[in-house]
RNA sequence: GUCCCCGUCGUCUAGCUCGGCCCAGGACACCGGCCUUUCACGUCGGUAACACGGGUUCAAAUCCCGUCGGGGACACCA
């Protein structure tokens, strides 16, 4: 490929369940790159398998990408819908001699795998329909189309990511690129697609470098040119098995359902194996700017959730506070709670939240006592701070604050001071029965925020029921 | 089983192309100190890795060979 030429690149996912992380980081790989070097991202939908293909998971996918703001150029395409260009190409290729019928059985074919397998030997087609002479009558008989590869000399596969990789033709054995109902299969639709589409850079997993010395056949007996390719190692769970569905949480909107923000989990995704230097957090800008496919490693990774959680956690706390407000929004709901009218009052409050919460679920969760009036003691903390002991200061401290105005953080502070004077105690003996008595629990923002944000008659109504409860 | 890929702290990784700057750097997690109204942040420090074995070389994480380990692919799935 040319430098001059924008590339153009292609996320080709199949719709037979959710996207997952793994899916997102080949998605997120193919846009940086496209961007990176002003090229051209597209989106198409393997759905050839109509029995796995669904509706709900094409619908799945759309979300998640736009949700992570992968966005696409073109398409999305659907291959199920491109039936008839596939089967042109396969009839090509049956005249020019380049496939040929099969009439092998599927059972037959079944037991000659098996028996393959069973003498130790790499279960590859047999070729017993290659050189077969025509019969009268074959028409009607039902049968596939194979790709006829060649089976000797090698095909070389130039990886971007991977370097040259050779593999011998004759391991190589015919594929089928028309089932016996007619309809095209994956590999022959990728290439014909992937040729029309004029993609320039096929960036996908390392699960389909096997795949590819296959392909490049056929883009040679298509007469297409070739694309650079890429393999992208895997991700695997920690138990060092490729991500699956046992891993738990793997679709990309499990992670917005647990409070990431996009940009954590996009930041996240892309230094999972690839890197710039010591960089760990970058922006969307950042990313695109610095991506390039030489950085990527050669390694498969182990997924971590706990240091995505430290990467989201440092472009949640980067959020303006209107956008703050309307990232958190959403989880205040979901979290059951009534979500405050004034957007402003709850800018404050999530504001003081903001840097103690590594996700929006933790940050809602970590200031229910904003939310809503029933704010439930925690037995241990109130057995500690709530004590016959501190009830003077802290009546003292509430009968100040009964009448104080205007409300501040500055106001609220110098009636402590005044009380603390008065009762000759240091802020910390009276700090955390307050915390105790507002926000349940003992810890929180500084607690002068906490009073500002809760405001005066909120304060004094906790402090009065704090105090009922001591005696 | 066959073919292919891979192998630096528990994890993500820098370094490997052009051997010496590396008794291996950063980050997450973990442990301790400081800061402090709690928690978190911040800050200072700590534990922790070149899979193993042979070569080549004055010198190897870096080059070569082998072993072991992990992963992937071998469908009328994609």
């Amino acid at each position: 490929m040319t430098s001059s030429t924008p590339p153009r690149t292609r996320f080709a996912p199949s719709p037979s369940g959710y996207l997952h992380i793994g899916g997102a980081r080949t998605a997120l790989f193919n846009f940086l790159y496209a961007r990176r070097h002003g090229g051209t991202f597209i989106l198409r939908v393997e759905d050839t398998d109509r029995e796995r293909s669904t509706d709900a998971s094409i619908a799945a996918i759309l979300e998640s990408l736009t949700w992570l703001e992968i966005a696409w150029d073109e398409g999305p395409f659907f291959q199920s819908k491109r039936t008839s260009v596939y089967v042109a190409e396969a009839e090509r290729l049956l005249r020019e001699g380049r496939a040929y019928p099969c009439y092998c059985r599927t059972d037959e074919l079944e037991a000659k795998r098996a028996a393959a397998l069973a003498a130790a030997k790499k279960p590859v087609y047999d070729g017993t329909c290659r050189d077969r002479t025509p019969q009268p009558g074959d028409a009607e008989r039902p049968h596939t189309v194979r790709f006829r590869g060649p089976k000797d000399g090698a095909t070389v596969v130039d990886d971007l990511v991977k370097g040259r990789v050779e593999f011998q033709n004759a391991e190589l054995d015919d594929l089928i690129i028309l089932r016996t109902d007619g309809t095209p299969t994956y590999n022959f639709c990728v290439v014909v697609d992937d040729a029309e589409m004029r993609v320039t850079h096929v960036i996908r997993g390392d699960d389909h470098l096997a795949n590819t010395p296959r392909q490049i056949l056929l883009y040679q007996a298509l007469g297409y040119g070739l694309p650079a390719f890429g393999h992208v190692p895997l991700i695997l769970g920690p138990d060092k098995a490729r991500l699956s569905k046992r891993h738990g949480a793997m679709s990309v909107m499990a992670y917005r359902d647990l409070g990431m923000v996009p940009a954590g989990v996009v930041n996240y995704l892309a230094r999972l194996g690839w890197s710039h230097g010591d960089q760990e957090v970058f922006t969307r800008a950042e990313l695109i700017a610095a991506f390039n496919l030489e950085a990527i490693g050669t390694s498969a990774g182990v997924f971590d959730p706990e240091k995505m959680r430290w990467v989201n956690w440092n472009h949640q706390k980067g959020l303006a506070p209107d956008a703050l407000v309307a990232a958190a929004r959403p989880y205040i709901q979901t979290a059951g709670l009534p979500v405050p009218g004034d957007d402003a009052w709850l800018a404050k409050a999530l504001v003081t939240l903001q840097e103690r919460a590594q996700t929006l679920v933790e940050l809602v969760e970590s200031g229910r006592y904003y939310f809503t009036d029933e704010v439930a003691l925690d037995p241990t903390a109130a057995s500690k701070f709530l004590t016959p002991a501190i009830a003077p200061a802290l009546a003292s401290v509430r009968e100040r604050l009964a009448s104080l105005a205007p409300w501040t953080v500055e106001t609220v502070t110098t009636a402590f001071n005044e009380v603390l004077a008065q009762h000759d105690l240091k802020l910390g003996k009276i700090a955390q029965p307050v915390r105790v008595a507002v926000t349940g629990g003992t810890a929180s923002p500084g607690i002068f925020e906490v009073l500002e944000v809760l405001g005066r008659d909120r304060t004094v109504t906790r402090l009065d029921r704090a105090l009922g409860s001591i005696s």
